[in-house]
DNA sequence: GTATTTGCAAATACTTTGCAAAACC
DNA sequence: GGTTTTGCAAAGTATTTGCAAATAC
C-alpha cells in the first residue's frame, strides 16, 4: 500500500492555479487528458505529465477528488466536498447525485465490519434523461 | 460507450472452468494477474490474455463480478450477486461489507434525479481489524 | 539562493488484440 | 464441421518517472 507523504510546500505556478481554475469551471468530471487540453487553450506548453502531476497532488491534499467510475481512467473533479455520484450505462455522462450524505451508514457498517470507518461512496447507475428521451421508440 | 453484445454461445472450455473454480474458492477479490498465477497452477500453459478475456467474458454475462476500487488494475469476485465492499486504506484488503442491500437508496436516487436508476453500489474506506491491532502504538 | 516545479521523452503497468492452430459441441 | 477459444506476441492506453533547466518564494 502507497501512503504519500505530505511534507512539501506546495507552491503556486501558473500551470497549477490554470488547473485549477479549469477544474472549478466545469460542470462534469474530466479525466487527465480533458484537464491537459483544457488547460492548453491557456497555456500552450503546458505538457501531460505536469498536469498529471499536478492533478495527483491535489487530490492527495485534498484540494479536488479523483474519482473511479470503473472506466480505464480516471476523472477529477474540482470540487473536494463528499458527494455522491450517477453515471449513465448509456452515454458514459457522469452527474452529481442530488442526495444527501448519509453520515449513519459509517457508523453501520463501523458496528458490523469490526473496521473504523472513514468514509463511504455511493455510486448509481442508470439511464440519463436524455438518453431515456432519446430511446422513445426502442 | 461501449455496449457489448452477447450473442455468442459460450463453451466450457477447460480453462475458462478452472477460472471459475479458482475464483470460487477465494474470499478475497483477486485481480487479472492472482488470477493468472491461480489458474496457472492447474493449468501451467494457460496464458495472461485467455485470462482476460475471459475475466471480461464471464463478467459480461454476469456469472461474475468486475470490481474496481480505484486502483490500477481491476479485481473479481467470484459471486454476482450485488453486495458492498469495504477496503482498508492501510493494507489495501479488500472485504464484503456485512450490511444488507439498501434497495430504497435506488428509488430515492431516481426521484431526485430524473435518472432511471438500475443499481448503485456503496464503497466503505477505513483501517481493518488487523492494522488497527498492528499499529496499538502509533 | 534554494527547494520545488516544469517540459520533454522514455519507461512502466495493465489490458487488449491479430492470427493461426487447437478445442468444443 | 463449423464456430469458438486458445497461446503467443505485439500493440494499445493511461500513467509515472528521471533529469536538467526554469521558476517561486
Amino acid at each position: 500500500m502507497k501512503e504519500k507523504k505530505n511534507k512539501k510546500i506546495l507552491r503556486m505556478t501558473n500551470q497549477r492555479k490554470v488547473i485549477l481554475e479549469e477544474l472549478s469551471k466545469v460542470y462534469f468530471h474530466p479525466t487527465a487528458s480533458d484537464v491537459y487540453e483544457m488547460v492548453r487553450k491557456k497555456l500552450p506548453n503546458v505538457s501531460l505529465g505536469t498536469v498529471y502531476r499536478n492533478l495527483e497532488l491535489l487530490s492527495s491534499c485534498r484540494t479536488i477528488q479523483k474519482l473511479d467510475f470503473g472506466e480505464s481512467h480516471k476523472r477529477f473533479d474540482g470540487n473536494p466536498d463528499p458527494h455522491y455520484h450517477i453515471n449513465c450505462t448509456r452515454c458514459g455522462r457522469v452527474d452529481d447525485a442530488p442526495i444527501e450524505l448519509k453520515a449513519e451508514l459509517d457508523q453501520e457498517a463501523e458496528k458490523a465490519s469490526g473496521y473504523q470507518i472513514a468514509s463511504h461512496h455511493i455510486s448509481y447507475s442508470g439511464i440519463c434523461p436524455d438518453c431515456m428521451s432519446d430511446s422513445t421508440g426502442q
